[in-house]
DNA sequence: CCACGGATTGGCT
DNA sequence: GCCAATCCGTGGA
């Protein structure tokens, strides 16, 4: 992979097209949080897409309410939502207003500000997998410290967003049914790369 | 109002 | 493999 300061950050025109197409495109791409001294930055590996209109699963799919209302933006912004009392997930949102799309990220393979995050996800000196910090749409949120007061940012701004990289090509992406959900659970909309070691189950 | 379960994780049996 | 953690949205009484 390119040096990070190589490469682009994803423009708005990304992040209005169709949630599938957003999904599968962000493999490969680098997400980042530039905090105050550090940039934690690591490659999206596995996703999820989930859409407000046809999709039981989504959040959106009942309505507008104060959880999910990021989710009926126009695209490009973060939706963090908080489950089971205890973890974040992050999601890009997609499409156009009122869609309430967005893609689920769910493995992210770290590429910078590894140290950082292994102490956010871990006790100070215990051993741990690199492989083990964010493999999984809990752990990506302790390890980049993403909470609530993130949901809503925007994505084409300088605090969160994420960097263009070479396009995975279709023979490389793995496409299954998403995990965890029991609502419109047989849609193929899981996303991964191939025999990636950050990816957060076969 | 109350009960249930969730786009999860990690620890213990 | 099983289950607790622990908040909050949803649905039924």
């Amino acid at each position: 992979m390119s040096e990070l300061s190589n490469l682009n950050k994803l423009t708005i025109d990304f992040y209005r097209k169709d949630v599938l197409t957003v999904a599968e495109g962000l493999l490969g791409k680098i997400f980042v949080k530039a905090e105050k001294n550090v940039i934690l930055a690591g490659k999206i590996v596995e996703v999820e897409a989930y859409n407000g209109v046809i999709d039981e699963a989504a959040h959106s799919f009942r309505g507008k309410t104060k959880r999910n209302e990021v989710m009926f933006n126009k695209g490009g912004l973060l939706y963090v939502y908080f489950t089971y009392g205890v973890h974040y997930c992050c999601n890009v949102v997609t499409g156009e207003q009122d869609e309430g799309n967005a893609v689920l990220i769910r493995g992210i393979e770290p590429v910078s500000g590894i140290d950082i995050m292994a102490g956010n996800r871990f006790k100070k000196g215990s051993d741990f997998k690199i492989e083990n910090i964010a493999n999984g749409p809990g752990k990506i949120c302790k390890a980049f410290n993403i909470n609530l007061l993130d949901n809503g940012v925007d994505l084409t701004g300088d605090y969160i967003y994420i960097l263009d990289n070479v396009k995975i090509p279709e023979n490389r992406i793995v496409k299954t049914k998403r995990i965890g959900i029991t609502k419109s659970a047989d849609l193929p909309w899981r996303f991964y790369i191939k025999e990636n070691g950050f990816v957060s189950k076969k």
